[in-house]
DNA sequence: ATGTTGACTTGGA
DNA sequence: GTCCAAGCCAACA
């Protein structure tokens, strides 16, 4: 992890998220030791879409659940429409349950780190 | 090298 | 419950 850059370190975690889960910047950006550089986790994913593995962009949310970012992708209904295909129920750029299908990094990958 | 920016988070009113 | 302000880090120009 050390030579990956910030970003690739991103893009690494966001990869791991399990298919009907979603993350949060926060969460990532504290597993990668910078919780604070909440930031950055959404910057990078700026990057996502010429990340070589393309990577689920549309599973991280901001802690709020809500679809922040999906005025980035192709279409801005792409993100949640494929949510909603992944099991994921999003009303008005928000996702339900979003305490029920959160992903945290940090529990679900402690034990590799 | 300095300054600006950003798909965020948290805390206080 | 909502709204405003500050913080913090890395990439980019």
């Amino acid at each position: 992890m050390d030579r990956a850059s910030f970003y690739e370190q991103v893009y690494q975690v966001v990869a791991l998220i399990p298919r009907g889960r979603v993350t949060s910047y926060g969460a990532i950006a504290h597993y990668l030791g910078a919780k604070n550089a909440s930031r950055m986790v959404g910057y990078a994913m700026h990057d996502a879409v010429k990340a070589h593995p393309p990577i689920p962009a549309h599973r991280v949310v901001n802690r709020n659940g809500l679809l922040t970012g999906k005025f980035h992708f192709a279409s801005p209904t792409q993100m949640q429409e494929r949510l909603e295909s992944e099991g994921i129920k999003v009303n008005e750029d928000k996702i339900i349950n979003f305490k029920n299908v959160f992903w945290n990094p940090m529990e679900e990958l402690d034990l590799e780190k």
